[in-house]
DNA sequence: TAAAACATGTAACTAGTTACATGATTAG
DNA sequence: CTAATCATGTAACTAGTTACATGTTTTA
């Protein structure tokens, strides 16, 4: 009851209920962007953080729609957000079973493995194009100039960049993986020219 | 019991076992290298793919130490592996409590949110200086040439490449935030420069 | 002399997934 | 006419974390 029930995932509704007030469904949708969380865990958690205060609703009554609850931050989920985001980071390994795939390609034949890589550098393709949708977006909805470091849109930018950027990367990745697979190299690959981006 | 009990931990652990036999407390060590897992989930892990002959072992007794068991992969578990590789793949978000940290640095004040960034860039160079010796030990151990994409030396020289990519642009990422905040920008910064790598 | 490394295991908990449950509207 | 979207919730499960439990040797 009172003891403290704040996790990660309490603090990213939280860090999402910052720039807008959502409901429980929209909410879930928003979280994606970080990671991948069922509604069947958003509804109980959003319960349990307005019993703590955290936030406050209001029911919306829609035509054609189900009603909805509307979540806001308070006083005391803003206080909470200020305290985390300073607390100190563990930077563990995040979990990626095409890692563990590639660690394996020495299996495959040629034909195999450039079908793994290639299906991997087509999936993100498709979300560096979303991504890059998004960001059109935010530069709209900001009248293309961020002001300052305070506006949501600078850390909603910075991010975006950073996804993007880490995307382009792999891609760069595949098609080096590939080009080594179509024998386009020597006993010289070992100098990493692939890394000199 | 006859049920089905293959996740990505038993193929983690059998495509460990694909290059070496180990021991449960070694598994745990390497399979660091993908994701965090403690070894009370590797140990009765290891129990259940013995039952089931994807592995088995041997006692190993030693002076000085305690004794352990040493897992190898059985044919059923190779052929497990081969399986699995092929499997398709679902490319769900991973969950990083930095992202959502950068989501709102639009609260932190400059010194503040450079702190935030500048731990993050030395975090990741610490990272790059064990993987660039990681790189140096594989080139030893295959004597400066990988003989073909069939050998496990390419599958783990490029799997750790990627990942030496991948944190090195967060580095520059990294270092074009810190530059924002010291005002290294105009009205053009939205052009998103940083990406042209 | 305290902590870390080596080595294996279990217990109790929290986090995350999949399925069950309901029900209207809209798009293909 | 079937599936998807909007909308909220619970139940049952698997995955992952932290703590308990034991014991030796080596390093700081």
């Amino acid at each position: 009851m009172g003891r403290n029930c704040m996790n990660t995932l309490t603090f990213g509704l939280l860090a999402i209920l910052l720039n807008q007030s959502l409901s429980g469904y929209d909410l879930m949708l928003k979280i994606n962007t970080f990671w991948n969380i069922p509604h069947s865990r958003i509804y109980p958690t959003l319960a349990k953080l307005e019993q703590e205060n955290y936030v406050s609703y209001i029911m919306i009554e829609q035509k054609g729609k189900p009603d909805k609850k509307v979540y806001s931050i308070t006083e005391k989920g803003i206080i909470a957000v200020k305290e985390w985001i300073l607390m100190p980071l563990d930077s563990s390994v995040k979990k990626d079973e095409f890692h563990l795939r590639v660690y394996c390609t020495h299996l495959l034949d040629k034909e195999r493995a450039i079908k793994l890589i290639k299906e991997r550098e087509e999936n993100i393709l498709k979300k560096i194009e979303v991504r890059k949708k998004r960001i059109e977006e935010i530069k709209t909805q900001c009248d293309n100039k961020i002001e300052s470091t305070s506006s949501s849109y600078f850390s909603r930018y910075i991010l975006i960049s950073k996804l993007i950027s880490e995307d382009e990367i792999e891609v760069k990745w595949c098609r080096w993986v590939m080009g080594l697979y179509n024998n386009e190299w020597g006993v010289n690959f070992l100098d990493m020219s692939f890394l000199e981006f």
